[in-house]
DNA sequence: TATGAATGAGCCTTCATTCAT
DNA sequence: AATGAATGAAGGCTCATTCAT
């Protein structure tokens, strides 16, 4: 058999997973499909990472990894910018990783899954890279709101929550949007636009929060 | 073995099914399970439904059929009603169908999931079900944006996502948000504050756009 | 596919594990093989017995089920028969179970070989067959020292080794046996010469045991 | 990873066979059960002994050689020593060598291993070994029934096949004998007793059939 | 002499599905 | 209308073995 890619095995597997895992999850993804697309043979993926969920489980905190590396939370902000700048940033950069392109477009579609059907490895997941980004934008969320709110107080956590769900929304109901709106374009260049929708969208929500409340 | 549920077999097996799938999605779930559970035959599932898929499909339109039916996004509101009241109704509607409990605890889940990994039962559900409820929120956002916006522009889209987003978010990173803060709960007396943030989030978001745009 | 054996495939399979099986031992045997040999599928050994470790279990019970139905240790006599006899039958019939012939074959082999390499199968092995038996030739043993020695006694217990020790040579020293005195037979028909020797051996033993002590 | 052991890799895994094979038998034992036991790569073992097979083939050799050096089977006696003591002599180095303990407690088990399920090593070890024990032992058993039977006769092999009998039959079913009767030991220091009682029985045995025969 | 990496065959098991009744 | 039995196609995993260095 050829070898087309000369990488060594243990990447073209890598590479190979995050494909075909992104496409039809953990359960449904087969390892003879990893290791054909990988052109490696079956065995090597329990050589390399011990089994099914090693090889998964490596590839999610690689997803991670590698997604916050390339569109950190700050986007190079300081930690003293204003609150305004530090949203947008937030918000532009997990679009970024979710809705990335090419080589690293599997990184979102593996980290949303994985939120949505936890496997064991979330634990790992929330602990490393979750937990920090929740406190981010709790932080931002607090500072936004301007009413006293600590970025612990539920007020915040409800507001982090807001906007983030607004983030995993188009990427999650992608299929959905499509058939509502086929003219919706979520390609690269089109993410800013979003991002600022969704910026605005919520400094708008935190900055009305903070003058009033009203019941129903 | 004694038939405690009286029911017919096609009747235990959609409710059985209704768990099984929603717990573990589809491909996960065996219909093995599926029977056990509902006290039926292995080849019962084949003999009312043609296969597995077949049960899936006819599960997830009962699901939406259901749902809707128990809590109608209007939640028995005129349709000249106030845009804020259609909000809260809207948002506290699409909550109690997610986080239903009970017997009805897996239509929301079953929703999510196929909307997150959309099968060829996709087209139907958007036509029946999903299009006039997206209808009727880009509407209510319109009214609330006050500033000319129609139901039809790309504005009041993607505010209707803001709001959809964040509805849905807590449903689909459940078990994120057990790890990140163990004492927030999403029982249904919870589900109506819950409700009131995202309804009073959106409503002071589209209020304040209202009034001013502001770049980045 | 035609279908040679007319019994039903549980019984099939069961007559083909016990070849099997008793050929190669529970690891080197494989489901296909046996499958293959009992005409019936891979999945039937799962459907009829859970597991490989199921059908060997079921297996191993049959074995010694039928063989002590076969071939009871008292073969017939009376409780209160002469010590010498019942030795004897019980020596006689132990062989028989170990080399029986035809379908049977295997019983003894395979009971031979689980008490060689015991798998979990054994507690119940022993709690149901082979304690009475061990009991039953201690009784004997102690019968036959005829000094007052009890069943339960150290003494009687290493005698009542002595004689199973005799027993079970031949069988699994068979390959060996034939090498070294390729004229030695064990066919059914020289069975019952063996017993005799065997019994004469031991019967001689105790009685001189029970005259006498000595130490080397 | 320091090298604890400084003996070269072949001993190392010799040793390292001899604790694996003896424990799980030929098929069960991995050969990387073996490499990790002994430090050593998996490719170690087909460097050095071409394959599998030929490790096994090693390894039974060096246990039946150096069994018979540590426990010859005359134990420093002359070949004109009484036939009493040679029978003693004879079954006690059997024993030891059986149930020796420390690094050659696989030597027994690995020899008893073999002689229940033949390999093709067999064939060597007969020759080698187990024929001239063969008619050691025949040699005592025709001494000690006086009655003019010559070694060769099929009475002496008889007699002699009790005696190994007996030897062989605690090694052989320590699993039930530890299930019967818990409190019997079969370490070290209780063989030397167990070899009396076997050397006893066979000793009145061999000289009760000497004076006369009975049928049944 | 020795090794980390890779391979292909094969194993047990599971599953959706169908068959005969 | 319903079922117990049986099937064939995979799937994850393990193993002895070989390759390249």
């Amino acid at each position: 058999m050829e070898r087309v890619d000369t990488r060594d095995t243990k990447s073209r597997l890598m590479e190979a997973a995050g494909r075909v895992f992104s496409e039809k999850g953990f359960k449904t993804a087969t390892v003879r499909d990893i290791c054909r697309l990988a052109g490696a043979n079956v065995a090597a993926v329990h050589y390399h990472f011990g089994d099914k969920a090693g090889l998964y489980k490596a590839l999610l905190d690689e997803a991670f990894e590698l997604g916050l590396k390339r569109y950190p939370p700050a986007m190079g902000l300081a930690d003293d910018a204003p609150a305004e700048k530090r949203l947008f940033a937030f918000v532009h950069s997990f679009l970024l990783r979710m809705l990335g392109d090419g080589r690293d477009a599997w990184c979102g579609k593996l980290m949303a899954m994985e939120l949505n059907e936890p496997t064991p490895a979330l634990d790992h997941l929330v602990e490393r890279y979750i937990t920090p980004m929740s406190r981010r934008l709790r932080r931002i969320a607090a500072d936004l709101l301007a009413d006293g709110t600590k970025p612990d107080d539920d007020r915040a956590f409800l507001c982090a929550m807001s906007i983030a769900g607004q983030c995993q929304h188009i990427f999650r109901n992608r299929a959905v949007i499509d058939k509502l709106s086929p003219d919706f374009k979520t390609d690269v260049e089109d993410v800013e636009s979003l991002a600022r929708h969704i910026a605005e969208f919520s400094l708008c929500a935190l900055r009305g929060m903070s003058h009033a409340k009203r019941g129903y």
